[in-house]
RNA sequence: GGAGGGAUGACAGAGCGGACGAAUGUACCGGUCUUGAAAACCGGCGUGGGCUUGCCCACCGUGGGUUCAAAUCCCACUCCCUCCGCCA
């Protein structure tokens, strides 16, 4: 949620910076009204309740005196001002709720460095990395061999079964076996592993209430992407950044005790009703994946320091597994709701000859933190909201197609990057099971 | 799933229709005292919102209801504790 009292204060320019994310000046001109009526009528109806409280005192006031006649001439007065009073704090409520509805559809205002852009082709590239990179060519040189979509190659060495996920939950759900799934496995662990000199490793819930789900911003706006158990009005969740978000919400944080930094893999659910037949074969697009994150809440000056470092550690993982990455600047177009800055990491996965998202890095500003409640003391005694910073490190369905895509060697087998081995019990080499 | 008990400020814990935003203790922040610290004593100490900046309003798990008036009474729900049943 935006800030209103910034919106009063300077509405132009909050309305230009919105703009540029396609929000119509029309919009905010019909908060900055609902907001002045809603003053007016919370106003209006707070004067009446407190007449209604003096009047109240006086009937007490009266009987403590033995004076029944004048507590029940009092007490009739002051029902009739209470009938009125019930009515005005309706029309007020009514207007703080049309508020509220519209505040919750208005993204987060984006940070300058977001370029302006329509959609994901408007992104713009920073840079690219890659093992030796030195050749002056746009991505490495790969052999015919490596030119192998990861579905073949997991059916291949029996490590990808999608007709097994299909036949159990439909299409789009993995299923991994053997060595493939000793991979998806060590990944986690060697992810986990890495960040835990300075993020606390949580395992939390998988499912969520509407109201955790609001908090992040996923809710009401995209809640068509998402799973929902009816029955007992819980979302399974699409990213950890979720239960992380709610972990203090309505809590006010120690300034010393920032950032809190936390990680934690969990499987995420989407549904991708946005994407229906695009993608559809092998991991590319799946409805659960593996995903490790890393989150921190942090004070408005730590924020950039925390972004930069979430950032870091997805680069040395990406570069530790020897993949080819690049990263995009969000433009306008494709940040998400509440973001107010996001780089993404993109892989190159030679065998289906495409650049993958494995990570969204993103600088929440106070969005998410006015949402959830979650303020933190000053030294002088104040509270203020906190920041709130994500992104993943890593999602690792398409890090596993991009894996074994890239190590596939000549014979077919798969020479997996040796910081796997301790993970992988000793054995990066995966090579067709016997049959 | 059944029966009972509970949920109050950072924490502990009173209050169970009328001046209660809430006793008291601890913690915390000032001050006095002290070479310094501790102790003692004095003062302060919840969060949000509105506007005429001094006042007003809301908040005692959540949502409804009763009443002139609700932390307090009634209903529903959630969570925690104890016991029984079931269970990986």
């Amino acid at each position: 949620m935006i800030d209103l009292v910034q919106l009063r204060r300077e509405p132009d320019a909050v309305k230009a910076a919105l703009a540029r994310r396609g929000v119509s000046s029309d919009t905010m001109d019909e908060i900055l009204a609902l907001d002045v009526e809603h003053r007016r009528r919370l106003q209006e109806a707070e004067g009446h309740r407190a007449l209604v409280k003096e009047l109240s005192r006086q009937v007490g006031e009266a009987r403590r005196h033995n004076d029944a006649a004048g507590a029940d001439s009092i007490a009739a007065a002051s029902r009739a001002l209470g009938d009125e009073e019930r009515l005005l704090s309706e029309a007020s409520e009514a207007v703080a709720t049309k508020l509220r509805d519209i505040m919750l559809m208005v993204p987060n205002v984006p940070d300058p460095r977001v370029p302006d852009g329509v959609d994901e082709s408007d992104n713009v590239e920073l840079r690219r990395w890659w093992v030796d990179m030195d050749k002056g060519t746009p991505i490495p040189t790969y052999r015919d061999y490596q030119r192998v979509p990861h579905w073949e190659i997991g059916t291949e060495l029996g490590i990808l079964d999608m007709e097994s996920g299909a036949k159990i939950a439909g299409s789009m759900f993995p299923l991994y076996r053997g060595a493939g799934s000793r991979l998806l496995r060590a990944l986690g662990f060697f992810a986990l592993d890495r960040h835990a000199d300075a993020y606390e490793e949580i395992r939390p819930p998988s499912f969520a209430l509407t109201e955790t789900m609001m908090s992040t911003g996923h809710l009401p706006k995209s809640a068509d992407d998402m799973y929902l158990i009816e029955r007992d009005g819980l979302w399974a969740i699409p990213t950890s950044e979720v239960p992380l978000t709610s972990l203090h919400r309505g809590e006010i944080l120690d300034e010393a005790s920032l950032p809190v930094r936390l990680t934690a893999q969990t499987a995420c659910f989407r549904r991708e009703a946005g994407a229906a037949g695009r993608d559809t074969r092998g991991l590319l697009r799946v409805h659960e994946f593996d995903k490790v994150e890393l989150f921190a809440y942090c004070t408005p000056d730590q924020a950039d320091e925390a972004h930069a470092d979430i950032l870091r550690r997805a680069e040395e993982l990406l570069q530790a597994l020897g993949l080819t990455y690049r990263l995009l600047n969000l433009c306008t177009g494709d940040l998400g709701t509440a973001s107010a800055y996001t780089i993404d990491l993109e892989v190159f996965s030679p065998g289906v000859d495409r650049w993958l998202e494995v990570s969204s890095v993103s600088w929440f500003r106070d969005f998410q933190a006015r949402r959830a409640n979650v303020r933190y003391r000053r030294s002088d005694g104040s509270t203020a909201l906190v920041h709130t910073v994500n992104g993943s490190a890593l999602a690792w369905a398409r890090i596993w197609a991009a894996l074994v895509e890239t190590y596939r060697q000549a014979d077919g087998s798969v020479a997996l990057p040796g910081v796997l081995a301790p993970y992988m019990g000793g054995e990066t080499t995966i090579r067709p099971r016997p049959s």
